[in-house]
DNA sequence: CTGGTGTATATACAAGTGTATGCACAATTT
DNA sequence: AAATTGTGCATACACTTGTATATACACCAG
């Protein structure tokens, strides 16, 4: 993917800064060229990624919501180690979203976590004690799989180190890479 | 401001049902209705506060980001239970903005504070520590405020439950609210 | 009965984006 | 030298929203 051009970066710029949207004819005026070089540049600037939308009023920036970052960890521990485990992980703002094994017979079992806070842990080991449920790593001997959900890769990389601190951690990366390069 | 009315709610359903954008002419034909109809009523709701936006390929409907409730506290407690009770936040999943003293001589004092997860919290109190400052409620023999963020309301709730069991809380209230009806 | 009001239809127009086509010029490669 | 590519300009067209205007019809108050 080629890298942005000057002009592309100024219309991004001029976007970002005025909150009404601004017209193609505006834009083209501004950066000295044509309505048409603007197009251009804007379904570029679209296709790598940038959430410009078009409305008859002119071009608008989508604010960029700050997306979740995707990751996996593959941890082993004892059953006593969960709730350490999870808290150490939303202690550092990183979300639970889910805990998958890797069953011989059954194939990939996955369970729906959703924890975000040391609240959400807590009623989640209530729930655990009070079914009496098994939890999904006793089917493997501790070792399971946990899909996390976090604004800043730091935090996911700080709470790994916490958890090695303690041995548990294996293998953690990147969901949206390719899986090859675990840490 | 009068109630929607059902072809309103048909669109908001179709709208909300197709990722797609749809014009209003495709509107008006699923109702049965001419697209000046179809336009009136898009321009009655989103007088009604529906986030409808017009694009050049038809309508869209903007994605309802789940906006963060603001909340403000007003506690009272020793500096030995600051990070008890900012924990109790966070641990609800209640994000802590900042603090907040009302001083006789320098007015209205704030610090930004931004803490989300127990990591934050605990990196705020080692800086207290090391740099050996003063909490700002020190000014004010404990009684300060906090500005929270929440996405659900029942969080906030919870953390006032917890922390009023030490007996810490005095009042809590919507910020959007008038500041008058505090629980 | 008469007039006002709300609702729906039909039509037309302005402004905007998106797309296509043609032309010109510079840079690069063959 | 010739061909290709990238870039910019100009124009035209299709499609959309938004607005304005005129018309028709039902309903209701006086």
């Amino acid at each position: 993917m080629r890298e942005r051009t000057d002009r592309q970066r100024q219309l991004l710029s001029a976007l970002a800064d005025s909150p009404e949207p601004l017209t193609g004819s505006e834009l083209a005026q501004r950066c000295g060229v044509t309505r048409q070089v603007v197009v251009h540049d804007i379904a570029l600037l679209r296709a790598a990624g940038d959430n410009i939308l078009s409305t008859p009023r002119g071009y608008r920036l989508q604010p960029t919501e700050p997306k979740m970052g995707r990751y996996a960890v593959s941890v082993n521990h004892s059953p006593e180690m969960t709730e350490v485990e999870l808290n150490t992980f939303v202690d550092c703002g990183v979300q639970v979203v889910d805990v998958q094994v890797e069953h011989p017979v059954y194939g990939e079992l996955r369970g729906s976590l959703d924890l975000s806070s040391r609240r959400d842990v807590e009623m989640f080991m209530r729930r655990i004690r009070e079914d009496k449920a098994s939890l999904l790593s006793s089917l493997t001997a501790g070792t399971h799989m946990h899909n996390l959900s976090s604004l800043h890769r730091g935090d996911v990389e700080e709470a790994i180190r916490r958890l090695q601190a303690v041995g548990v951690v294996v293998y953690w990366w990147d969901s949206l890479d390719d899986a090859s390069d675990a840490h």
